[in-house]
Parts: structure tokens; sequence; C-alpha cells
DNA sequence: CTTCAATTCTTGAATATTCAATATTTTCAA
DNA sequence: TTGAAAATATTGAATATTCAAGAATTGAAG
């Protein structure tokens, strides 16, 4: 009897290409509400943190929506140029940027909003309440053991 | 007593963020193994989809790997001339062509395997094989239930 | 105090990805 | 059989992302 050996395993049943695969299609689908708002899906997450009122310096930001440092930057260029967000020099340290959401902003995260609950309630209805909650579970406690 | 609105749940609750943030983490890990290669973890990808030693339509591929059409055409561009895959036309459908994985493509992929081993037996020790096996089989039904 | 290393953000060039258009072949209806 | 529509892959231009370098500020050691 051959011992089953992981070398030979289809990618399909790695743990990386099912993130990936599950990552891909949830985002395609958030994307396309989104797309309603002409708005990317970063930008939702930018105006999401941003929308608790304090100012959130550009390293945080790039931490919290999954952005690298100069993608961030460039983003934040367009969003600034839409008005949703502005700079203020931190004074506290001048080295930082510190990012706050405009008026305008919160009209469009409050639109966003319920274009991503929406979405979230049909994830409910196709998939289970019980499976969505401890998927959520288990992802968290992936993502601590990773670090 | 205040509704427990969903529209201001951070975003960090959300299935599609803890989604893309387990994603990230366990890219990169992979990605940092597979560089001792020089290898992009699509071309690993690539690689194992096509070391079943059948001919793959590029269109195939596309989904296989999570790649869209335009860009796959390019990456499997560098991967001929770096010799680890050849195209063919396909004898029964010209517009077809059917990608082979070479020898030297082979001998790489045996390789990169055993890197993808080590970091899905790395997750197996910090994370648990049951939590493991449990993710897994939410992940795959979610992908169900999503089409 | 001064200077040197570390931190934070931005910029520009190199690279990669995507969208729209194109070329080729097949399918299928008239 | 012919001609129009669909399927498949590639290309080139437009966009976006990344890497490496730079500018400004702070921290901290001497």
């Amino acid at each position: 009897m051959a011992k089953p050996s992981k070398e030979n395993s289809p990618i399909t049943e790695h743990l990386a290409y099912l993130l990936a695969q599950a990552n891909r299609e949830i985002n395609r689908q958030l994307e396309l509400r989104l797309s309603k708002e002409g708005v990317p899906v970063e930008q939702w997450r930018i105006l999401k943190v941003l929308s608790d009122g304090n100012g959130h310096s550009m390293g945080e930001l790039a931490g919290a929506v999954l952005l690298n440092h100069p993608t961030l930057t460039k983003m934040i260029d367009r969003m600034v140029s839409d008005t949703l967000v502005y700079r203020v020099q931190d004074p506290n340290d001048r080295r930082k940027v510190l990012m706050f959401i405009s008026d305008r902003g919160k009209v469009l995260c409050r639109k966003l909003n319920s274009l991503a609950v929406d979405q979230e309630e049909h994830i409910l209805e196709s998939y289970g309440d019980k499976s969505t909650s401890e998927l959520k579970r288990l992802l968290e406690s992936l993502i601590d053991s990773s670090n």
C-alpha cells in the first residue's frame, strides 16, 4: 500500500489555494456591489477605518487596509482629489501624516456600508449562519497563530 | 437598548476582510519559501496543474490558477523563455493552445512541492490538525455555495 | 549640542496587471 | 454551403503596483 504523499496532492487541496479561491470569489462579489458607487474595495476599507473620526497615520492605515505603503499613498492621492479624505500633518510628530474622512466621505461610506451589508446577508442566506460564524472564528485564530 | 447595527461593525469583522487578511498572510509565507527557488506562487500553481502530464488549454489553466487570461499569457511567455513549459496547438481545436510541463519544469516543481509541504506542516504545527481540516472543509463549502 | 541612525512618507522608474481590440478557428442556423 | 455569432488566445495601450531611492523629522548616543 503506497504511503499517501502530500507532495502529489492536487493544488486544490492546499490551504493557501483554498484561501486564495475563497478570497477571490467573495472579493469579486463585493466589488460588484461597490461598483454601483464606482468605488474599489480598498477605498471602502479606508473610509471605514477613518470613519471613527480620529486621525490615522499612513502607516497605521496601510496595515489596516492591507496595502503597502506606496500603493496607499497613491490611492489616498486619488481620494484627496475626490475630496473623500484629507491630510493633516501630525503636530506631535511631523514625520507623520494624519488622515481624516470628509463629510462627503462619510456620506459615501454609509452608502457603501449598506451595500456591503447586503453582501454579508446574501452570504448568510446561502452559506448559513452557523458556518459563517465558525469560519470567521477559524480565520481569526489562523491569523493569530501566524504572528 | 440600541439595536446592534451591522453598518457600524469594524472592518475586521467582515468575512471579506478576514479572508483577505488570512490569504495575504499565508500567501506571504508561501512566497517566502518559494523565493528560495526564485519562483512566484502563480508559477508554482501552473507547474503543479501541468504536472499531471496532460495538455491544458490556456482557459482551463487561467481558471485553475486564479489568473485572468492576458495575465496568464504573459506569465506563460516568461515560463516558456525559462523552458519550464511549452505550447502545443490543440490538434482537435486549433483555436486552443495546450500547455505542457518540460522536464526542467518537473524537476523544479518537485523542489517547490517540498517547500510548500514544509509550509503546510508548519501551519499544522502552530494552528493544529483539527482546525486546519475544519477550515479547509468550511472554505470548500463556501466556495461551493458561491456558484 | 551635534551627529548619526531610525522612522515616516513620498516619488520615479521598473514591472505587472487589466481592459479593449484583434486574429484565428469553430459552431450553427439559414 | 455560407455567413454570422461564439469561443479561444494574444497584443498593445492604459492603469496600477512595487522596488529602491530620497526627503524630512525624530531619537539617542557621545
